[in-house]
DNA sequence: TATCGTTTGAAACGAACGTATGAAATAATT
DNA sequence: AATTATTTCATACGTTCGTTTCAAACGATA
């Protein structure tokens, strides 16, 4: 492992659990076993690693969505996907991405709700660059599924389905009362699809 | 206007713009006008300052939360209210107490969203003292209006229309392209209402 | 008006922060 | 093996942070 991953690792963790702001590079470095230094010689400064983080997830997160949102469409022929396949192609790779992550994919999950509270200048240009043809995919797909719905109800519900994902990826050990039983991450899966199908094919 | 509520209203504000961290209480009482001791000499210090913005809204929002509550289940008598009003109490407080926050109503929706990804241990302790009782008034009139569904799934779903409302609060004119139409507020309101009802009664 | 509790004021404190520097060590190239 | 280029290291710099201090100003009470 060398000395980039390594603080990436280790930053993408620390991120995760206190916020962009209460982690000191001094904590990543010691964390990492890596000279104090290391940041700025091989990101160039905080925000650059924190961007580089965020990067390192983000990018084949969306990729694997595009990739997704392809194979169902191409699957479905010249007819629309199904509703329910469209938004698991959304839904799916944030989870699985988010799983792949250290400490048991709970670290990216927080870092990326960090990141979307407390932009910095960086990660909000990376957010813009990294969504915008995927959110044109996603309208044009669900548009096609649901032709009677306008281009502002289908960008409205999204926003809906966005929150609800992100708030689940966020807090998805947190809050939970001893009672609850569905503990699955795919049964989770299939509950949020459901729910924001229902959501989508509302009146 | 006191020195007290002038730090709390800028405080609210800037926390807001720039993160509970990017905030320095030097920038909140250059901004108030009051010396930099009257921070620490009115709330303790910063940790608590933050705890009494957070305050000062969340209080009287899950009051009016509770209070909606009982006045659409009073209204129903011995039947269940409809599951769009329970919503709607749960919904529209929220709304409100962010429409009366300085800045047009956008600083106490980023605080919230702050405070939820980034907690402090004064504003976690607050969460959960706060939310308890109304997640539990909450879950039972919702289990009273769709009996076929189990505490878990009254859970996860309420959980997804959480995320959705804050995300929503979060970016309401954020990220939002020209050609959506539905800028209303109430507008807004009854889309996230409906949205949510039809993912409650999802089969 | 004299007194006492409360609030404000200017200045200073130590700690922690992100970053910069230049020498030492390592790796790569010839 | 000699010479570059790259990476690591210990250390220091200048800033900014939250907090503290204590005297001055203020307000209420008698």
């Amino acid at each position: 492992m060398d000395t980039s991953s390594r603080i990436l690792d280790v930053a993408e963790e620390l991120f995760g659990e206190r916020g962009l702001d209460r982690v000191s590079i001094r904590d990543i470095t010691t964390k990492a076993k890596v000279n104090l230094a290391a940041i700025n010689y091989h990101f160039g400064g905080k925000e650059d690693l924190i961007a580089a983080v965020f990067e390192r997830r983000v990018v084949p997160m969306n990729e694997a969505r595009l990739a997704a949102l392809g194979v169902v469409e191409k699957a479905a022929g010249t007819k629309s996907p199904t509703l329910e396949s469209i938004l698991e192609a959304f839904i799916r790779p944030a989870l699985q991405c988010s799983l792949k992550t250290s400490k048991g994919g709970t670290a990216f999950s927080k870092l990326f709700g960090r990141c979307l509270s407390e932009p910095s200048p960086a990660v909000e240009a990376l957010l813009k660059k990294q969504f915008a043809p995927l959110i044109k995919r996603m309208d044009a797909a669900l548009l096609k599924a649901l032709p009677h719905l306008s281009r502002s109800d289908i960008f409205w519900r999204m926003k809906f389905t966005y929150g609800a994902l992100h708030h689940w990826l966020l807090t998805k050990d947190k809050f939970r009362p001893d009672w609850v039983e569905d503990v699955e991450v795919e049964t989770q899966i299939q509950k949020l699809i459901s729910f924001a199908a229902a959501g989508f094919r509302a009146a």
